[in-house]
RNA sequence: GGCUCGUUCGUCUAGGGGUUAGGACGCCGCCCUCUCAAGGCGGUAACACGGGUUCGAUUCCCGUACGGGCUACCA
């Protein structure tokens, strides 16, 4: 189908801030890419904003990583380690005349911006050799701007498709700073050659960089990579998503219960399409669907109601005792004391009422403890008088007598004994799962006592024969 | 402001010169049922607007509107 084989692509965040959907995303559709057409997937950490980067952000970038199952191949390369390679290629670049000293202070060109020109005027383009050494003789501060020469520049880009971008729109942009720090844009180009990265995936946002970067390409002699654009994702306020939208990092999706493979297969929904209308993906079937021609411009809208829902999917086809795994990486309490079938027994019940991992911990107390309260509604509505004491005693008592405690007899029981008295079943099923469960919603009642044990549903029902009716 | 990209149900999307414009989330209803879910069935809802081109445009072209991106000695 495709002619790509095994390009090199990577994923490249500055440890600016921990890993945010949108940046997770360009990641997955990176690693999908590689791994799709068997390439490799590496990690460059651009750390040379020495002022915002911070090292707990790199671990907590990869930690997130880890987390998603986004696997890097070799060693994460840090690009604070390589100074002096940059160093040298501006150098080079100020060899060849590609490139120029510019001993313009920042105020004054600040100043000579007016109206809607933003551009450098060039002022030092053309600077003599005996100007140049006169200004650092002087000891002058300067940066290193890019000669953008005439013409303009044009790409392919996988998603954009063809770009053209006149140089007259192009500054002659810095490439070293005045302190000697290289820029970004000298920076990418140099680790991405170095790397021999193939396939550069970004987000929209670096279209712009593109030309600039060609342009330091073609001035070092190097090989022009494919460059690839993915849309933006938005908030619900169709502005750019950022944490004021309350979907901050990766790590808050995991605190909340979410799987990491839920959260891949909706991030992986956000501008491609599998070209078919199956919604549902584990990380291996992406890594097989994944085509870049499926990906296109227009930016999305994130909405968390479809990221429960195929969280709340990926619950039910998950084995439980990987559900129990994942709720214990959130809550290493949970059930402790109790045994593993017991909780697998629970987890059973609560996967088709389960969105996140959350939400097992959050239905499921009242398999480890006695309710502490009942809810309000039911017990008026459920138990409203003695008469409902008095059935649920002779059910009780039943109850008590059965050797076979499974769900069969429990329920013949209860429906016997509704029976008998002339009334319905849901007479005697509603308080009975109130005075067990302390709610008035969950598993199947019968399925519930036989979960509890006996000694359990005994002691509850006594005691909520002590309680209700509430007030009569 | 300049450059640029986009616009199909509220949202994610399929489609593409002639279709009852398809699917999914959400919402509503029904079924199932001991509750809540899940599941099944059905419903609600869209081609931004104006001009062309054409026998015929939602689809192609041009404008307008609206939205995104960029416009740093950040990355």
């Amino acid at each position: 189908m495709s002619d790509v084989k095994n390009p090199k692509v990577r994923f490249a965040p500055s440890p600016t801030g921990q890993l945010h959907l949108g940046s997770a995303r360009t990641a997955l559709f990176n690693y999908l890419y590689a791994k799709h057409h068997d390439g490799t997937f590496y990690l460059r950490i651009e750390d040379t904003d020495k002022a915002r980067s911070k090292q707990e952000y790199v671990e907590q970038i990869c930690s997130s990583l880890e987390w998603l199952g986004i696997k890097w191949d070799g060693e994460p390369l840090f690009q604070s380690t390589r100074l002096n390679e940059y160093h040298d290629v501006v150098l080079t670049l100020l060899e060849n005349n590609s490139a120029y000293r510019c001993f313009c202070s920042k105020d004054a060109l600040e100043t000579a911006r007016v109206g809607g020109s933003y551009q450098y005027p060039g002022t030092c383009r053309n600077l003599s050799e005996e100007d140049i050494k006169l200004h650092m003789n002087s000891g002058e501060g300067f940066v290193v701007r890019l000669r953008v020469p005439e013409g303009e520049t044009h790409f392919d880009d996988m998603i954009y498709g063809a770009v053209h971008v006149k140089h007259e729109e192009i500054d002659d942009f810095i490439i070293a700073r005045s302190d000697g720090q290289p820029t970004y844009n000298l920076v990418v180009v140099v680790d991405d050659h170095e790397m021999e990265i193939t396939h550069i995936i970004r987000g929209e946002d670096h279209i712009s960089n593109t030309p600039k970067q060609i342009l330091i390409y073609t001035a070092m002699g190097y090989a022009v990579p494919k460059f690839a654009h993915l849309p933006m994702i938005l908030g619900q306020d169709k502005k750019r998503l950022s944490k004021r939208h309350g979907a901050p990092g990766v790590q808050e999706f995991k605190n909340e219960g979410y799987l990491p493979d839920a959260l891949l297969n909706y991030l992986a929904l956000l501008g491609w399409n599998p070209g078919s209308d199956e919604e549902i993906f584990t990380l291996d079937e992406l890594i097989a669907l994944f085509e870049m021609s499926h990906v296109h411009k227009k930016s999305a809208v994130y909405d968390e109601q479809k990221l429960s829902w195929i969280s709340g999917q990926h619950m039910v086809r998950l084995g439980t005792a990987k559900i129990l795994e994942g709720i214990h990486a959130i809550n290493a309490d949970w059930g402790q004391g109790f045994e593993t079938n017991y909780l697998y027994a629970i987890l059973e019940q609560l996967k088709q009422r389960s969105k996140s991992l959350r939400d097992f911990i959050d239905q499921s107390s009242y398999f480890f403890t006695d309710p502490q309260s009942y809810d309000e509604k039911s017990s008026r509505k459920n138990w409203k008088n003695v008469a409902t004491s008095q059935i649920i005693n002779v059910y009780k008592k039943r109850l008590e007598s059965i050797e076979q405690w499974d769900a069969n007899v429990i329920e013949s029981t209860l429906r016997m004994t509704a029976e008998e008295n002339d009334i319905s079943a849901g007479k005697l099923i509603h308080p009975t799962r109130l005075a067990l469960s302390g709610v008035s919603n969950g598993p199947s009642l019968f399925i519930l006592m036989a979960i509890l044990g006996k000694d359990v549903c005994i002691r509850r029902l006594n005691k909520a024969l002590e309680i209700f009716p509430l007030q009569s």
